[in-house]
DNA sequence: ATCCAGTCAC
DNA sequence: GTGACTGGAT
């Protein structure tokens, strides 16, 4: 018999929580290369309740990466208008449709380099991309996950992400993690529990967080 | 009033 | 590396 370590309890209990609690978005589990790229990029510094108020709308009027490289930054603005940088985002990703048409055949490239290239596309979109498509086990961090694991691991807060780089490191090649629904519950729990200012108390990673047992 | 967020342009 | 984009949280 072996013992977990500190990493295999905390991917468990972060994703057994995640079984009851995970956020159903039309985005998760999609397998639609086109539409999780596009929703990464308005999901950045967005809020998920607003992209999923249009989603369906923008899916529906733009089905395909062709019929979106057909419209216009005012259309595409129009239906994006109500989260906010509409006008940036509505060229970037009209243009970023027409490279795709005119230079990939329409297919989103599945590698991490080849879609940071694309304009709008930095290494977080093409990392949470890869992964949530295919399951691959790419490092996927942003300010959430990253505060979530800062605090869990070493009780406080960075201002880089490199130690949450280091763990997650050790966490992705463990055996029978399901890296989505993994990325998924800390994604959640972040946005539950683990705020700029948390709520410790209702959070079930309490017992065994370094940022709520040091406090005290 | 100030801070913060992915990304790009600088 | 810094600022800007824009809206939300504090």
């Amino acid at each position: 018999m072996r013992t977990t370590n500190k990493y295999e309890s905390f991917v468990s209990n972060v994703t057994k929580w995640g079984i009851d609690h995970l956020g159903v978005f039309p985005w998760r589990f999609c397998e639609d290369s086109y539409k999780i790229l596009i929703t990464e990029i308005l999901l950045v510094r967005t809020s998920r309740d607003k992209v999923n108020a249009i989603w369906q709308d923008f899916f529906a009027r733009f089905p395909t990466i062709s019929a979106l490289a057909k419209s216009t930054p005012s259309e595409i603005s129009s239906i994006i208008h109500p989260l906010g940088l509409q006008r940036i985002r509505a060229s970037q990703i009209l243009e970023l449709a027409i490279r795709l048409v005119e230079e990939l055949d329409g297919i989103v490239p599945l590698n991490i380099d080849a879609l940071a290239r694309l304009k709008g596309v930095g290494q977080y979109v093409a990392s949470a991309t890869i992964c949530f498509l295919t399951g691959e086990k790419t490092l996927v961090i942003d300010s959430n996950i990253n505060r979530v694991i800062d605090r869990f691991f070493s009780g406080e807060d960075h201002d880089n992400y490199k130690s949450s780089m280091t763990i997650l490191e050790r966490i992705l090649p463990l055996d029978n993690l399901d890296v989505r629904m993994f990325y998924f519950s800390l994604i959640d729990l972040g946005y539950e529990y683990c705020r700029r200012v948390p709520d410790c108390e209702k959070c079930v990673l309490r017992t065994s967080c370094s940022y709520n047992i040091h406090r005290h």
